[in-house]
DNA sequence: CATATATAATAAGCGTGCTTACTATTCAAG
DNA sequence: CTTGAATAGTAAGCACGCTTATTATATATG
């Protein structure tokens, strides 16, 4: 017996599910005083870098459904961190711009994440922490293009069986 | 100028995000024949680990809240996933056991989250594959014990402030 | 111009997490 | 036994993701 090596990738996804629960958590007991989600936080770091973003733009930088950023733009909107304006060119369109109160806020919860990863990665090496960021771009990446990867493949040769 | 590194650290929580929601996304489209989601998978592997464990010890296993592990037990018990027993020896307990239909799938899902472990890890040498998990242990211990971290401790000291 | 198609945003409703508040039951103290 | 604290589970309601369907506007084509 070759010495099964029982490298716990059998854990990846518990622990990728459980890290991320975790530092949002710990994010937003931070961020709280501030009234700002993670799920806001992501947007707003988009918004603060592309003032008068349109809407759709957003979903497709943020990877999530437009009428998530619709319900979510609500909420900020109301937070007084964002505002929808009209765009002369094309009325159905929503330009999403930070406030000044978001603006202020940027640099303040910016290092506040940046506290939180710090946190994470107590006792982890330079070199770990590298190859960590660089391991998970590829997850990211191996999971984004293809996008159905083999499954819908096998489904689409299926029509010239014989 | 020594060369900044730009480690990408500052995208660590941008980064586990995205991979948790893309493998969410994954395992459930490959899952969603069976009817079972991510979140009901997590239960049900524990479930079989320990038959006829109360919800409250399933919270704790889990990490989540008790009325969270109430309403997925409701729908799991709803898909005939699972089945509440009350517990003779305490009127307060329901004992969560899983059903045939569970025992019969669970290999199946198994081999299933494997597969998308493995989808995600296209290129990924084992050496790094076996760092990416150490890490990853780090994180949780890292952002799980203490719970509260140095913002607490702050807080517990400020009583005798002068 | 009229009609068909595409796009931007939203509405409705669900799953999974949360907080807060409640009921039922158990257990400890008097 | 009775009172009071602790524990197991649930209810209600919120945030954030999703799918599916709808409305308003743009654009292409007859």
């Amino acid at each position: 017996m070759p010495l099964m090596v029982s490298d716990g990738i059998d854990r990846l996804g518990f622990l990728i599910h459980d890290v991320q629960r975790l530092m949002r958590k710990r994010f937003e007991a931070r961020a709280s005083g501030l009234g700002l989600s993670s799920a806001q936080w992501r947007l707003l770091v988009r918004v603060a870098k592309e003032a008068g973003v349109a809407q759709a733009r957003l979903a497709e930088l943020l990877e999530i459904e437009p009428i998530s950023v619709s319900r979510l733009v609500d909420r900020m909107e109301e937070g007084g961190w964002i505002e929808r304006r009209a765009d002369a060119a094309d009325r159905r369109v929503r330009m999403i711009f930070p406030t000044e109160k978001a603006n202020a806020a940027y640099a303040d919860v910016k290092s506040l994440a940046g506290e939180v990863y710090e946190e994470s990665l107590i006792g982890v090496s330079p070199e770990d922490r590298r190859i960590l960021i660089q391991v998970l771009d590829t997850i990211v990446q191996n999971l984004t293009d293809g996008e159905t990867s083999s499954l819908e493949k096998i489904k689409n040769s299926e029509g010239r069986a014989a």
